[in-house]
RNA sequence: GCGGGUGUGGCGAAAUGGUAUACGCAGCGGACUUAAAAUCCGCCGGGGAUAAAACCCCAUGCCGGUUCGAGUCCGGCCACCCGCACCA
């Protein structure tokens, strides 16, 4: 054995025997028990940061230490391949998009292997593959038939940089997600997933999830956004006309002094036409609208529009005003105002005079003041009529009632959740399978058409999608009746491919379905692994497309993840690594100097997963330090011939200690890395056993070798998912036949934690005062006895009578003595 | 405002109601060396006491509670982080 740590050999030939082997490509064995563990696939960038580095080493982790564990695990790795990035540096470089991304790709992959991941690389694929897609676009094309795609022309946020559009969720504080601009609103016709149809589902199964953590599911039930409420109407005077509105307060019904329009909403549209104060101030809103929404909370303004709506139930009638902050997004775009009752109506009713009546009282009689601000809890109805009395519950179903049998609302549950727009005016991304013909509209392609190809080899200009020129490419017959007609242009959302990419690992190579029974053998996902930045987004779309495609019957799970592990972000100096605040640390620079399993090794040891990373050098160096040491441990004791076998009962009292300090390990290692995924202790544990190790490497004795061999085998084992390589041939090094990575998980043996004499604790109040020596199995009074003639322990009780002895075996006496 | 989380040495952190500060980093001292690096060994929260120890007091953001015993559980504050937000 080499005498020094050598990484760089040591990673290269473990890396080549894995290869050789084919080690990590996995069948669907039947009768095995299976482990699904994915890491979130990269987006193919460039070359890999530490963000990746950290999430994909969590995952090799999980997935070794199951293995060992004797499952079936698939571990696949491949690359979310469509987006913008392509495209700048295709404007940039002068380089076609699938140019770019399959060299970024190449490069990356290299990356991947050089740390040491143990992917099945013949499940990999790009989303850019037509193999791919064309099971996004088959899908759509179903889900068209179904009616859970639509069509429809919507104000959507404009991306003035990125010229596209962008889904609600990419909108964050009014700019793009990706170019940070200030997004503007523009009516384009759109593709719409109906996401929305599946709210209860997704929300009601949030509650059945115990493996994803609890902050993602409330912001998933955030998104959501579900409310209980009614539906009503509100006639509009000498008009044939009427008002919608959706409220979630039916008890202040009375209450209501004015209605709300929406800048956007058809009446105030149609109104605008003959009044051009109107037409300004609602050409205002649609202006300032998204942008200065963001710098500051918006001033209520309106105006009013000199209409008035009768209230459903008394018949009076109130101002119709057309009012900035009535969304057109949310409910029916009109509001039913309840300035006491509501803090904008409120504050909108204020500035312009309106009526202000209360209708809900404090439970307990105080007078709420309501000059000042709404009063907004719930309470005790007045001036309701023969409402009044009942508390907000009680009217609640008392007048949602009365206006379902006089046919003026309903009651109504109502998302938050918007349907997914998933079409963008993009080249690189899956084209949208339908073509669009004069006669017969738009006509999904047939399922023999598909793929409907990305042509690949397009030149940029900069100014829009190359596809919108390529007249040869779009120009084709209408698959109805044959006539001229043009393809779709747009291409899908990215998040469509990432929606469903586990499923297809399943089965990548299957070229006559979308999934097939591999998808049942495999699914759900064991063990997801990603950042916390996916935490709407991309798994709230996973978790719908999982569903459609259950009821499509391409497999029968409800939920694609079983357990979540979200994994903090990586900081140096405090602050979020990037490019832009110039604080990055290259992976591949540190691979290079200390090798992959001292990268590795910190990464895990340095906080919990699902903690944020502070980088520190100097502990990358502590990292590689402890790899040295093991290593020049092992070559100790292997120096002197093979240890001999271990007779646990001819052991002297100090082999003894060191074999149970061994045992606790394997226990406690086992339980960090296994079960709680808290790899920082786990490693700990083991550094404290190397830490042990050292203190006996002198006892050469027979029973003194045999028990270090033990120890040896036991922190190899329980450092293997962490630190492949060192590990695999520290393993052949210890004289065993079997490859480190299929070696079975140890298990720590009962008899070496047994102790015959035990040191315990001892309080007196509950402070600490001394320790003893007892047996173990001295009865209770014994160790009392012991406790309270222990001379510190004598000191504080001295005087003072004995009320209680609490005895906890195994671990303290408490004397209570007053 | 609503929802979720965090707060412990000089730093990253540990303690799954039972010895607070494991493990690592940094620092200090020693061994080896002509020397340095590397390596190995030891010390390392604050204060008091001691020749040295034993030992004592204080400390887990703040205030209270439950408990024989609280960093951990409960209630109320404070600070910071993340997400959502004119959602009717």
């Amino acid at each position: 054995m080499d005498e020094q740590y050598k990484p760089a050999d040591i990673e290269r030939r473990t890396q080549a025997y894995w290869e050789e082997q084919g080690t990590f490509q996995v069948t669907e064995t039947p009768g095995r028990e299976t482990y699904y563990c994915l890491s979130m696939f990269p987006y193919p960038s460039g070359k890999l940061h530490m963000g990746h580095v950290r999430n994909y080493t969590i995952g090799d982790v999980i997935s070794r230490y199951q293995r060992m564990q004797g499952r079936n695990v698939l571990q696949p790795m491949g690359w979310d391949a469509f987006g913008l990035p392509a495209e700048n540096a295709a404007m940039q470089n002068r380089v076609p998009p699938a140019k770019w991304t399959r060299e970024n790709i190449e490069y990356m992959r290299g990356q991947l292997r050089l740390l040491g991941f143990g992917y099945d690389w013949s499940r990999e694929f790009a989303t850019c593959d037509p193999g791919y897609y064309r099971w996004e676009q088959w899908l759509f094309t179903r889900l068209f038939r179904k009616g859970l795609v639509y069509r429809k022309t919507a104000t959507v946020n404009w991306d003035p940089v990125d010229q596209t559009v962008l889904a609600n969720e990419q909108v964050v504080d009014g700019r793009g997600w990706r170019s940070g601009a200030v997004v503007e609103r523009r009516e384009i016709p759109q593709w719409f997933l109906k996401i929305t149809a599946y709210a209860d589902e997704l929300l009601t199964s949030l509650d059945a999830m115990p493996g994803w953590p609890e902050q993602v599911r409330a912001m998933q039930r955030n998104w959501i956004g579900r409310s209980e409420g009614v539906e009503l109407e509100f006639p509009i005077e000498g008009r044939d006309d009427r008002l919608t509105v959706y409220t979630t307060r039916p008890d202040t019904l009375f209450g209501v002094t004015y209605m709300g329009l929406a800048p956007e909403h058809p009446i105030s549209r149609e109104l605008a036409k003959d009044n051009r104060e109107l037409a300004a101030f609602i050409q205002e809103c649609g202006r300032s609208g998204v942008a200065e929404a963001t710098i500051a909370t918006m001033e209520k303004k309106g105006m009013d529009t000199g209409l008035r709506a009768v209230h459903p139930l008394t018949g009076e009638t109130v101002p119709v005003w057309v009012a900035n902050f009535v969304l057109m997004e949310y409910g029916h775009g009109a509001v039913m105002a309840v300035p006491a009752h509501d803090q904008r109506d409120h504050e909108f009713a204020r500035r312009y005079g309106l009526d202000i009546v209360p209708v809900i009282a404090p439970a307990e009689g105080v007078d709420a003041d309501i000059s000042e601000a709404a009063f907004t809890d719930k309470g005790v109805l007045v001036n309701s009529g023969e409402f009044n009395g009942l508390s907000s519950q009680q009217g609640f179903e008392a007048i949602a009632s009365r206006l379902e049998t006089e046919g003026k609302g309903s009651r109504q549950v109502n998302y938050r959740l918007r349907d997914w727009g998933v079409s963008r005016q993009r080249y690189w991304g899956a084209p949208i399978p339908i073509i669009n013909c004069a006669d017969c509209g738009q006509v999904p392609v047939p399922d023999s058409d598909l793929p409907v190809t990305l042509p690949e080899d397009v030149e940029f200009d900069g100014s829009g999608s190359p596809l919108k020129k390529m007249s040869e490419w779009y120009r084709t017959n209408c698959p109805a009746c044959g006539g001229a007609a043009e393809r779709e242009t747009d291409t899908f959302d990215t998040f469509m491919e990432s929606s469903w990419y586990f499923a297809r690992f399943t089965g990548p190579d299957n070229d006559t379905a979308m999934l097939d029974q591999r998808a049942d053998y495999w699914l759900p996902v064991d063990q997801y692994v990603g950042g916390i930045e996916h935490a709407i987004l991309h798994l709230l779309y996973a978790r719908f497309y999982h569903k459609v495609m259950r009821d499509e019957g391409l497999h029968g799970t409800d939920e694609p993840f079983t357990n979540l592990l979200t994994q903090g972000m990586v900081l140096k100096d405090g602050a979020k690594m990037s490019k832009s605040k110039g604080n990055t640390v290259d992976p591949q620079a540190l691979v290079e100097r200390y090798g992959a399993d001292t990268v590795r090794l910190f990464t895990m040891f340095a906080a919990p997963p699902d903690q944020s990373l502070e980088w520190s050098d100097s502990g990358v160096e502590g990292g590689y330090r402890f790899l040295k040491r093991l290593w020049a441990l092992v070559a100790m004791h292997v120096r002197r011939g093979q240890a001999p076998a271990l007779g646990v009962d001819s052991l002297d009292d100090e082999q003894r200690a060191t074999r149970r300090k061994v045992h606790e390990t394997i226990r406690k290692a086992s339980d960090d890395i296994g079960r709680r995924h808290t790899f920082n202790t786990g490693i700990a544990a083991v550094m404290e056993l190397v830490n042990a190790l050292y203190k006996v490497v002198d006892d050469t004795s027979a029973q003194g070798r045999a028990v270090l061999q033990e120890g040896l085998e036991a922190a190899v084992l329980l450092l293997a998912p962490i630190v492949p390589h060192i590990t695999h041939a520290l393993w052949q090094t210890l004289g065993n036949r079997q490859p480190v990575v299929d070696a079975p998980w140890p298990e720590h043996d009962p008899e070496a934690l047994v102790q015959d004499r035990l040191e315990l604790v001892v309080q007196v109040n509950g402070k600490l005062r001394g320790h003893i020596h007892v047996d173990a199995d001295a009865p209770k009074d014994a160790v009392e006895q012991v406790a309270l003639a222990e001379p510190n322990v004598q000191r504080f009780i001295d005087g003072k009578t004995i009320r209680k002895v609490i005895v906890v075996p195994g671990r303290l006496v408490n004397v209570v003595a007053s």
